[in-house]
RNA sequence: GGCCCCUUCGUCUAAUCGGUUAGGACACCAGCCUUUCAAGCUGGCAACAGGGGUUCGAAUCCCCUAGGGGUCACCA
């Protein structure tokens, strides 16, 4: 085993977006093309906005994309005795020292920094405090914080293995909190000690962390720990380059899910956003296995990425022609529950009709939501014909007269099927002295209310004689009433 | 504002250590196919942010400028 072992450490405060999927996805495909573990871990130490049903969104929705976990889920707040512990350790060591400056204190520093247009740094306060000193602010009954003592000279340098070297000052470092006054870790102390204290090597997230690098490495030396590796992916932004957030262009899993996206092409869209095989690859298409074998930090991009719906939608369309048909079939079937289209459980037959439905009209959606629009049709005839079409299709002379024709003559076709169909629309065009256009149009409006969709020949073998014939008969009623 | 990261077609990206007509995919346009719409196939449009260096030669190395993003909380 190669002892690889990663983490996916997502806060439960909304639902899981794209930025978050990909950076699980990327964890993912790291571990597994390692030979290592991927453990998920719950930040959840922002009490007032996590929340457990986004625990079990975010579960649901690893899963459905296909992205098993080996460890896990731990949950920091089943950890909070540990971040105490470390604390205390460092407090002992004089490499932490506990702060009794009041919030108005520090906002008003940060206004003054803020005024003089630098940026604030705590200045240290509390640093030297003596036995006596900190005993009379516990009297006063203040609730200190503990900071960390950083050192005030030299740099701090991150290896980062997707952007190499990445230095800081330690000067524009100050003593930051890693308790808060409630007892509760912040997040660079709480991450950086369960990182550490769960034997992870490498810590793959979102670039806005890379900022905070610095901050958990000097916790991470001070604790005695050795440092794991760090690699920040790039972000994805929102078309206008901004950051994604949930009231900005950031889908959730679960929307994406609801409109009809295949899991398999949302995680190979996803691992396409900052990562591509590169070495004159030139194909797109991956299963998750494949990404496994040929996955590579290195291959991944610095650059931010914009996400765009419309190549998703290109690949999901492409996933779906390429799904086995039984299994589209089955996960369709909601969306055609949805729309009151088919009951579950679908009969033996029920479940055949909707997979030759799909296999024709497959060929031409992009979601599974569309699939069942598309497939509306066939179900019920309660669509009002297109307008454009109408006054195509349906104006010409003799129009209601060709349907009816059709229509008498289709009672009397055997056998009912697709070539005879054909055949027979091509005698009564002949027949009549009119292009076959001339009456595929019009029944195709009559049938459909549409103007496009599958193969008219198609169309009519899946509707079966009867219906075709009754919806022929009332288009042909339905012009000459107009 | 300080600090940090980034910069190739509209979008996602390729081009191992400097030498390419700067490649692919989506989108777009055109043609083919065709009963329609898709799909598919063929072709087309389209990029090295700008300026300086280094070099015989720079998308590639260095510097500057500009732009974008991130971060500076008792949020994660």
């Amino acid at each position: 085993m190669s002892g690889v072992r990663v983490r996916f450490a997502p806060s439960p405060t909304g639902e899981l977006h794209i930025g978050g999927a990909r950076t699980a996805l990327f964890n993912y495909l790291f571990a597994r093309s390692a030979g290592g573990d991927l453990v998920l871990r719950i930040d959840d130490t922002y009490l007032e906005r996590s929340r457990s049903d986004y625990i079990e969104k975010l579960i649901t929705s690893l899963r459905w994309l296909g992205l098993e976990w080996d460890e896990g889920p731990y949950y920091q707040s089943n950890r909070l005795a540990e971040y105490t512990r470390e604390a205390e350790r460092l407090l002992a060591d004089n490499k932490a020292y506990r702060c009794y400056c009041s919030a108005e204190v520090l906002a008003d520093g940060r206004s003054e920094a803020r005024q003089e247009n630098r940026a604030y740094l705590y200045p240290g306060t509390c640093r030297n405090l003596n036995e006596d000193q900190e005993e009379a602010f516990r009297k006063a009954g203040i609730n200190p914080v503990i900071r960390l003592l950083t050192p005030d000279q030299g740099v701090t340098m991150v290896q980062d293995q997707i952007r190499a070297e990445v230095s800081f000052e330690n000067a524009y470092l100050d003593d930051f909190i890693i308790i808060k006054s409630n007892g509760l870790p912040t997040y660079n102390f709480a991450s950086i000690v369960d990182d550490l204290q769960m034997g992870i090597t490498d810590v793959i997230r979102a670039e806005e962390h890379l900022s905070n690098t610095p901050r958990q490495q000097l916790c991470a030396n001070a604790l005695g720990y050795d440092l794991p590796r760090f690699a920040h992916v790039p972000m994805i932004l929102a078309p206008d380059r901004s950051k994604l957030s949930k009231r900005h262009g950031a889908t959730s899993v679960e929307e994406f899910y609801a409109e009809g996206f295949l899991p398999e092409a949302l995680v190979n869209y996803m691992a396409l956003l900052g990562w591509s095989p590169g070495a004159g690859g030139e194909e797109e298409i991956f299963t998750l296995d494949e990404m496994v074998k040929r996955f590579d930090l290195n291959k991944v991009t610095k650059t931010a990425a914009i996400y765009d719906v419309t190549k998703l939608g290109w690949m999901n369309g492409h996933y779906m022609r390429e799904y086995d048909l039984d299994k589209l079939t089955e996960i369709a079937v909601p969306f055609f529950e949805q729309k009151d289209l088919v009951k579950s459980p679908l009969t033996e037959n029920d479940f055949n009709y909707l997979k030759q439905i799909i296999a024709t009209v497959r060929e031409r959606v992009k979601t599974l939501a569309e699939l069942a629009d598309a497939s509306a049709y066939f179900y019920h005839d309660r669509f009002e014909y297109d307008e454009k079409g109408i006054s195509k299709h349906f104006s010409k002379d003799n129009t209601a007269d060709y349907l009816l024709r059709v229509a008498e003559e289709l009672q009397k076709l055997e056998p009912y099927d697709k070539e005879s169909i054909e055949a027979l629309y091509k005698s009564i065009s002949e027949n009549l002295g009119v292009s076959t256009g001339r009456l595929i149009h019009p029944t195709r409006l009559a049938l459909t209310g549409r103007t496009a969709g599958p193969g008219l020949f198609e169309i009519m073998t899946l509707l079966g004689r009867e219906r075709t014939v009754e919806r022929l008969k009332k288009a042909a009623q339905y012009i000459l009433n107009n």
